[in-house]
DNA sequence: GAAAATCCGGAACACGTTTTCCTGGACGAA
DNA sequence: TTCGTCCAGGAAAACGTGTTCCGGATTTTC
């Protein structure tokens, strides 16, 4: 008795076991082609006794599939990327898809290599992201993409971004509603899209109640603080600023709270991003504009799960963000 | 002519270009068996040409195994699972392994589920990993197995773990090295493990020089804060305070900032984890503990490889912790 | 009771690669 | 010349599954 029966159990163990043979066993485990009832439920018997898990790597080969994706992430320690990466996941395993996951720390030559192992693997489609939300070039591989939070620079190709217009707007109509009649606005380098954007459309949301020019820094609590004086000085009078992140609004808040200023009393303050860590242990905790990644992660996988089933839809689709409001402008 | 031919080439359509048979191209491709150089050239010409790429479907069913391995983490929304996952898939992209992501999001029934895709998948081996420093049920599977942060229960299992002990020991011994001669402690809940022994391993490390008692709270800056005032009630010449957390030692760094006590200089203040966004963004910068979760994570991957290969090594592996010098210890 | 329709299950092949075994030829030694 | 050795490369099997086709058995219909 040779010693190789402790491998685990193939179609044909179970087949055997039944009385069957493996196409039989096949078709019964599978709810396919004609079979009797009573046999269907021997061979499910037979593989439950027999622990039987099909092997995934027979079924990809036959079926021209290999029910896995790829995930290429220029940066996952970013903070964006990982909550698109997670909502992927979820929506895939619903799927039985299996999410491999690629992080190019920024390298292209990693990039290049990861998509070829990508492509090796006969992966059924790749998920591109990024953490700015400026355009980035497309790959180029014979297999469904669809580009997640940073677009691809063809327009045809299919992508997945969030309403950053949307987003600044609204929080800058939610301070309107409240009455404020000042709104600053203090984001990141201007070099980067999403500055520009917010910028650009807090103005025009906030129309004649905007005061004075954006004021654009760094992504950081340091740059919020510094951002006060500097408005202050500027604007004494102002009565909200809107942030272009989460860590410039708590800045912003830790230095007013240090010049006297009551948030949101004297001043209202919103965030951007809905970084929990930032935006829950701010004092007061801010109003601010979540953009749902984790949701454009799901709907970005089943993007891809329509293009890999045949029905692409191509272009970009625009996701849109979520208020939060706290007491950084209600109050308590 | 059948307009299949428009299907990525495989290895025959390489071997009928370079005029051999499909082993003998294989041979060539792989660098195996005895072939003459000239022929070796030939198909490598070929293969370039036609831009052949090895369908590792084919590769994974004739060599059994499937060249991939499944990351089952219980959380990736929190701040530990993150490098553990990069450092893990940093080491097997260079060993030309892929990595497939599972998030339980601790339910008991999605991990059933990931642990069937995963056997089914025929993976090569599995890392298990979680957000708690406490040890958890091993899984039940016919696969190598590595747990990550949080050890198995079975002490047979291979785990690689934080020296928590050692790195809570270590800032107690860089503040009696600077002087400081009464050393309080502020951590999160006592019925976390990770904050028992960092609170035993500061003591045993401080000796004479610890004072009154751990305060166990929460992992957040407001308890730092709140943190402080308990102290100074009880402990009013306390010289240093060692935190288990970087949230609770910001916290700690503002409340005495707003007590008007310098940090340094009247009292030094460490945090754990090196959390950036935390011991970068406190007043002053945090003295902290890297736990070098992504090198925790590249040691994981490579001693599952060995798993794989054949040399297991069984047990706990336990990796050292380094201290990170910063402003709230040493001043400027 | 015979022909037709229906149902059930098996044999064979396909998927793409690696690997084992084998053959035919070249070459050196006796 | 003949035998043995070595080399280059081909044929076939193997991996595990899904699917197509086909024949035999059972039931239905007139």
């Amino acid at each position: 008795m040779p010693s190789r029966s402790i491998r685990t159990p193939g179609i044909k163990d179970v087949a055997a076991l039944a009385g069957v043979s493996a196409s039989t066993a096949s078709k019964a485990l599978n709810d396919t082609g004609q079979l009797r009832a009573a046999t269907r439920e021997r061979v499910r018997q037979a593989a439950e006794q027999l622990g039987f898990t099909p092997d995934s790597r027979g079924r990809a080969l036959a079926s021209g599939r290999s029910f896995t994706v790829g995930l290429i992430t220029t940066d996952s320690s970013g903070r964006f990327s990982i909550p698109i990466m997670l909502g992927a996941e979820d929506a895939l395993s619903a799927g039985e898809m299996a999410l491999v996951l690629c992080d190019t720390r920024d390298d292209p030559l990693r990039e290049q290599h990861y998509l070829k192992s990508l492509v090796s693997r006969r992966v059924d489609g790749i998920i591109v992201t990024g953490r700015r939300t400026e355009a980035r070039e497309p790959i180029d591989v014979p297999i469904p993409v669809v580009y997640a939070f940073s677009p691809s620079t063809d327009p045809d190709d299919t992508s997945v971004i969030v309403d950053d217009h949307g987003g600044a707007a609204s929080a800058a109509r939610h301070l309107l509603s409240l009455g404020r009649e000042q709104i600053a606005h203090v984001t990141g380098p201007e070099s980067h899209l999403s500055a520009q954007i917010r910028a650009a459309a807090t103005m025009g949301a906030a129309r004649e109640a905007f005061v004075g020019q954006p004021l654009y820094g760094e992504w950081s609590e340091r740059w919020g603080r510094h951002a006060v004086d500097v408005l202050l000085r500027a604007q004494p009078t102002v009565d909200a600023i809107t942030c272009g992140s989460d860590q410039i609004a708590r800045g912003v808040c830790d230095r007013l709270r240090e010049l006297g200023r009551s948030v949101p009393d004297d001043i209202a303050v919103t965030g951007y991003d809905n970084w929990s860590v930032m935006a829950l242990a701010s004092r007061p905790p801010l109003t601010t504009v979540d953009m749902e990644l984790e949701e454009l992660g799901r709907r970005t996988a089943n993007l891809l799960l329509d293009v890999i089933a045949g029905s692409p839809r191509r272009g970009q689709l625009i996701l849109p963000t979520r208020l939060i409001t706290r007491e950084s402008t209600l109050g308590t």
